[in-house]
DNA sequence: TATTGTTATACTCTATAACTATA
DNA sequence: TATAGTTATAGAGTATAACAATA
């Protein structure tokens, strides 16, 4: 039953970001549904999960947790604003852009919550909760391990060669 | 040293969906000089990637490997023929589209691949190349384990909804 | 009739650069 | 001068539906 490093996966699944980006895949369309059914798309949903842990939040934050950028980030605080979602909250710097779940986004985040949450259950269940939580923190130690990798470069690993004309 | 549970995360990082993807953006961001430096986009890769390890493969099979919706493949197909990376294969079922790496395809292939290496086994090497085996056998366990749910749903778990009008 | 793939189309996200305003 | 965010813009990916060809 414990996976004991059965390394029999082939080539291409061992490509590191090809195996995240399936896994992903395969995961969002089990919960997809539930966002597409009140008219959110997934960038829109990640910002109002970040934003529900968390009494306001600044642009720059949200972009960063949420792998948004900036240009986009704006369009959804103008479309998550109209409808009533979120809402700006006053800041001392008067450069930055904050907001908060309004009651109405609070409803609606609680909401998505709850009925995604059998499918959670039910995959948590057949993955089992123990493994579900250790691949959650291996995640998570692989995104630390690599943002602490690009911030001390190895000469000989240095990637960007940058040959031909761009793109 | 050992990951012994420590579930100390934040709840934000313990959405499945959102930490494939941050850990996905932070992998990405690693390895993607190499595939830019070749003109290559990501999913262009992953179709070398993909036609590296097989004699041939079809469309279908290469849209459900890669993640890429069959439009898309269309358009990556037509660009990686004209630039004499893969050669459409002759097949009994007329129907299919067949493709192989060429000679200058699986050429670009190797070389991209020791380009990255380095980089790779620095990562291995920071993380751990045991819990780096440990991720992707839960990945693709994951992934697994994510379909057989899609092909039995139960009652209760059922998601879609589909209340507002689309979208 | 079912399957495979292409075309058409609309929309969203990605990615940069240039710009504004605050600090 | 540096930082935060917005605007503008080009390009690529996402997603559906409609169609053509083959089985």
């Amino acid at each position: 039953m414990a996976p004991q490093h059965k390394t029999s996966l082939r080539k291409f699944e061992k490509s590191l970001p090809i195996a995240l980006l399936r896994s992903r895949e395969a995961t969002t369309r089990l919960f997809k549904p539930f966002i597409d059914s009140h008219d959110l798309t997934m960038p829109q949903w990640r910002v109002l999960r970040a934003l529900a842990e968390a009494e306001a939040l600044d642009a720059k934050t949200l972009a960063e947790r949420c792998v948004i950028l900036p240009p986009s980030l704006t369009r959804i605080f103008r479309c998550l604003t109209q409808r009533g979602l979120i809402a700006q909250v006053d800041c001392n710097d008067a450069r930055r852009h904050m907001v908060r779940l309004t009651d109405a986004g609070r409803a609606l985040f609680e909401e998505v919550v709850e009925e995604s949450e059998p499918s959670y259950r039910r995959l948590a269940e057949a993955f089992g909760a123990e493994r579900l939580d250790m691949l959650l923190d291996l995640l998570n130690e692989l995104r630390d391990t690599v943002q602490q990798m690009d911030n001390t470069p190895m000469e000989d690993a240095l990637p960007p060669l940058r040959r031909a004309a761009g793109r």
